[in-house]
DNA sequence: TCAAAAGTGTTCGATATACACCCATGC
DNA sequence: GCATGGGTGTATATCGAACACTTTTGA
């Protein structure tokens, strides 16, 4: 029998949170105005994680990203529909064959600028509870990175914060909480929740302008952070 | 530039447990005594999940194995040891060029009878914390595996019980805690985690022919397991 | 003065941790 | 009778969950 010989690709489930769900960065499938995940062939001398660096960088102008493997999707089945096959000969200028891709996860602040790189990629944000039909198994990586994202967070909180403004509010961590985990939390039990966090500072700054009650804004203090994790090992 | 197109290959990190720490399965390098990974080159219409079966079965005679996908090893300098690349040539009878690896997590009773084809590769159990220098980056893998396996059980703890005979004793269950984990675990507060988890059991039947009081002997309860679990969800 | 969101405290049950002694068995 | 490991209970701290009202602000 003949072993594989493929060619791998990157593609990246990009999160952004717009105050009330999650959302997921797609860009236009090159040549229509069909959406897929940000992702391309990576070269022959490339590691996978920085080729995912480069290939985010590429399409979306987003540099210094947090990026995390989180699983390689290579069933026969994933290039089963001809026009995928024959979308890729096209682009990449050639016959592709069998075709791995390795999936990552990052977080991004949704008012981002894009560089003018996503623009021309089509770059766009799409809500979870909203993403298109793609093509490959794009669908199905999305909804396997749901649960990563969870995981993710569990063993690393400090990536909540890389979803959120610099300064924010206790409602919009809350809706971030929520959006993740797809579930309410109570407001009071969430307040001391979030007292308990040395790293989450309030500070002496409100809201203005807004119709109702200032809220405080919070930070994210890395440096009580990397204390506590300290002490965690 | 040039495309990435890559062999592919599976590498298994088996764990088991020898009632004291956590133990690795390796075999023998082909055509030499050094020991590596369990693991080989994939076929062209493979998904990885199931030529991990595989490649396993044909090493070592295990089969129906529960096997975790949890991470892609693709750095350009896995095979930077020309010795390496040489037996990788001199194996599969040709010329291998870039080779990534798909690694995976699997838990077995360390007293689990091998095959003969086990016997033929050289399959032997080898101590965590006495694994020898490796070909390629099988010893990063193993480190980084370490960390995943103590993940795989907080998400799924049915796991811990491959890793025992059908029928333990608390200190062999606490044995197995403090090996994942390496710490202590107290021995009164353990028996009261363990008097809470519904999905193990204890049995009438004790140690017979030990020179200490005898221990009883508990069992996995799998129907337990699963009503916990579905009440999780 | 009303609408809309901010923010605060108490009680309960579950769980983790710390810690010391008597029990059963084979030798 | 002694060495060896088996097995139990109490006190404290932290955490998650349930639950309702007052405050601030702009419109």
């Amino acid at each position: 029998m003949e072993y594989m010989y493929a060619h791998v690709s990157i593609d990246c489930v990009v999160f952004g949170f717009d105050g009330r769900e999650l959302n997921i960065l797609l860009i236009e499938k090159e040549g229509t105005t069909d959406l897929k995940l940000p992702g391309s062939l990576i070269y022959q001398m490339e590691d996978t994680d920085s080729a995912a660096q480069r290939v985010l960088f590429e399409l979306t102008g987003i540099r210094r990203m947090s990026l995390k493997q989180f699983r390689c999707f290579s069933s026969p089945d994933r290039t089963a529909d001809v026009r995928d096959v024959a979308w890729l000969e096209s682009t990449y200028g050639h016959p592709v064959g069998r075709l791995i891709t390795i999936a990552y996860l990052s977080l991004c602040k949704i008012n981002r600028t894009l560089s003018a790189a996503a623009h021309s990629s089509g770059a766009r944000w799409c809500p979870v509870s909203g993403v298109p039909v793609m093509p490959f198994d794009h669908n199905r990586i999305v909804e396997e990175s749901l649960g990563e994202i969870r995981q993710w967070i569990e063993t690393e909180p400090a990536m909540l914060f890389e979803l959120l403004p610099s300064k924010f509010t206790l409602s919009e961590l809350r809706g971030l909480y929520q959006a993740i985990y797809r579930k309410r939390f109570d407001i009071r039990n969430f307040c001391k929740k979030v007292a308990r966090m040395a790293y989450v500072v309030r500070l002496d700054e409100k809201q203005t302008d807004v119709a109702h009650r200032a809220a405080h804004y919070y930070k994210f203090d890395r440096i009580a952070y990397n204390r506590t994790r300290r002490a965690v090992e």
